[in-house]
DNA sequence: CTGTTAGCGCCTTCAT
DNA sequence: ATGAAGGCGCTAACAG
């Protein structure tokens, strides 16, 4: 019941450590400021004291409100139920802490209302800056943080109409060097499977990198492959209806003897498109149809799955580098860091059956 | 460059929009708190003007100064890997905005120095209460907030020493289900897989759980089953010793001819168990070996594995509300709500193959 | 080396 | 119905 010190439930203050340690709240103020050497050991031993007696811990919001800055950074994520997400987070986390931020973590899950309600809500607590991995936000939204100065960067997809830095995959290599892969295991028809654009840069991006990539298999016709070709097939998770139309494609495709493998964009969408296989063709779909994806989750080792694995942690790292430069700052033109991904070979595109060979 | 208005980057403040608005803060103060019908309308309509013109945001940090709470309460995961806590977190996240706070989300990823700094910083940023998915924290790290007056709800695991409302799973419950289960499907060896119990309670609970119904099944005889054995085995992930002590037990049992079931104690077991499994036996391990277990990941639907769901949605609204009830003051007992889970069947645990039946 | 003073942006009596 | 003044906890000149 009774705590050691009458602290009567509310914390101490600055001045209570001051009367506690017999002298003015300046000198409790350079001591938590590290301002050290400026203080005689004798002070500084009773203001330690002081402040182990009371519990004292000094209050943020206060400093922030003197100081300007309270360390805050807001890091808006569009889907934490992504493991993509969870990953670029650590990476953030880790670099905020080497810097001596506080990031204030936002989960817009998938809700665009959400979303622009955190923006606001972040604007409203003057965070110094944000990092946005966007999921429908306008130019305007995130007017409302520019317009205060508030540096904001770019994780995964940039914003149409805001040019400001921006950090992600390289979309057009990464599908690039999965494309590539898949032809030399000796598939002919490819399946690009991603979800509807909306405001997703980097789902049409790589999109458009996947048909580039075809064509220009087609016209170099390189390492002795022809007569490959793909497809792009939007598919909405909410949406059954277009699973019945990849399965046609696909049983068009290997009636006509064709090799064929499905790409899926990203992680969410390669487990929809395993979830529904596996539904089709029973337990052993992965022999049916080869499947292989942007992103590295967790069960794709355990599926055997061949994926694209991006440089997560990096891009978090990377994201807030860039941000705190420009807290600092910094006024240089908005960047564009794009890192490369990294093929994970696995089981699921070593061996192209066609129907035929059955 | 410029902006429509002269706002010098510097965010407006309530003197800016009292002048703009040609009265006093203390009006500006009354429309932000809604004191509507306290302002003339035209006062009112001036206000408004002069808020849209600055694009004025209240300084919640400012606010939260004056009036001694600013909305914010912490929530503290042990790791957000875990598909479990995210969607906790959903739940958390929902009610938080339902009652009108910030939820400061802190991912301690799984590192115990993390979160105890986590915990101080909370306590620094003056949060009005903490929801705490606890890795490792002690008592003391824990007074910290406490002794400030500020309110705790236990996520999942107890923390010893603590007496504090806490929320989660019918651990025994959950178990009773699951065990039943297998025995009903005419398994009859029970290994349970558990992480080393370390500070987390529900570890423990649950194996003392399934030790206890295999217990109380011997005893009782019940439903024709008899003869049924089980024992616990820690595991410990980073270490892959273990594993082959689960290989040798397993072989062991099913050369006598009995009917072997692991049970992982969560998600991540199961996973790890998963993939050994699958590197063991190749592709088809579930025709193997049954594997079940308590969490619902997203791969448990694609691996086809029976699982107890969580109500994990549930489990952080409900913190929130016995959060929510102690910020405004009430003194009640420590309470603890249990919620049940509910059984997933899937084809993992259906048709028991001992090695003699091959 | 140390204390005094004046705010940071806002809310809240207390007058008017 | 409205405004003036004081203070929340802290920092930053400015003296001493």
């Amino acid at each position: 019941m009774a705590r050691d010190n009458f602290s009567n439930d509310r914390r101490a203050t600055i001045t209570d450590v001051a009367r506690e340690a017999g002298t003015g709240k300046t000198s409790i103020s350079r001591y938590l400021n590290g301002e050290t050497g400026v203080l005689s050991t004798e002070l500084r031993e009773r203001i330690e004291e002081a402040i182990a007696k009371l519990d004292y811990r000094p209050n943020q919001m206060a400093r922030g409100l003197k100081r300007g800055r309270n360390r805050l950074v807001g890091m808006l994520v569009a889907d934490l139920t992504n493991p993509y997400s969870v990953e670029v987070l650590q990476g953030v986390e880790a670099a905020c802490h080497a810097y001596g931020y506080m990031p204030l973590i936002c989960h817009a899950a998938n809700e665009i209302d959400l979303e622009r309600r955190y923006l606001q809500l972040l604007s409203t607590y003057r965070v110094e800056g944000v990092i946005v991995n966007a999921l429908g936000v306008k130019e305007e939204t995130l007017e409302t943080l520019t317009r205060g100065g508030v540096p904001v960067v770019l994780v995964d997809r940039s914003v149409e109409g805001v040019i400001t830095d921006m950090v992600g995959l390289d979309n057009i290599e990464a599908v690039r060097m999965a494309v590539q892969h898949l032809v030399n295991q000796g598939f002919d028809e490819l399946l690009f499977i991603v979800q509807p654009y909306a405001q997703v840069s980097s789902r049409r991006v790589r999109e458009a990198a996947f048909r580039d990539t075809i064509g220009a298999l087609g016209v170099s016709g390189a390492s002795g492959v022809s007569d490959v070709s793909g497809a792009t097939i939007v598919l909405d998770l909410d949406n059954d209806e277009t699973l019945a139309e990849i399965d046609g494609r696909i049983d068009a495709a290997q009636r006509r003897n064709r090799r064929v493998a499905l790409f899926a964009a990203n992680a969410p969408v390669a487990l929809r498109l395993a979830l529904h296989l596996k539904e089709r063709h029973g337990a052993d779909w992965q022999r049916q149809v080869a499947l292989m994806s942007i992103d590295d989750s967790e069960w794709a080792e355990l599926a055997g799955m061949t994926t694209v694995r991006q440089p997560t942690y990096t891009i978090g790292e990377r994201a807030v580098e860039f941000l705190h430069e420009r807290i600092e700052g910094a006024v240089v033109a908005p960047r564009e860091c794009l890192l490369p991904g990294e093929l994970v070979v696995r089981a699921s595109t070593s061996a192209p059956t066609p129907r035929g060979s059955t």
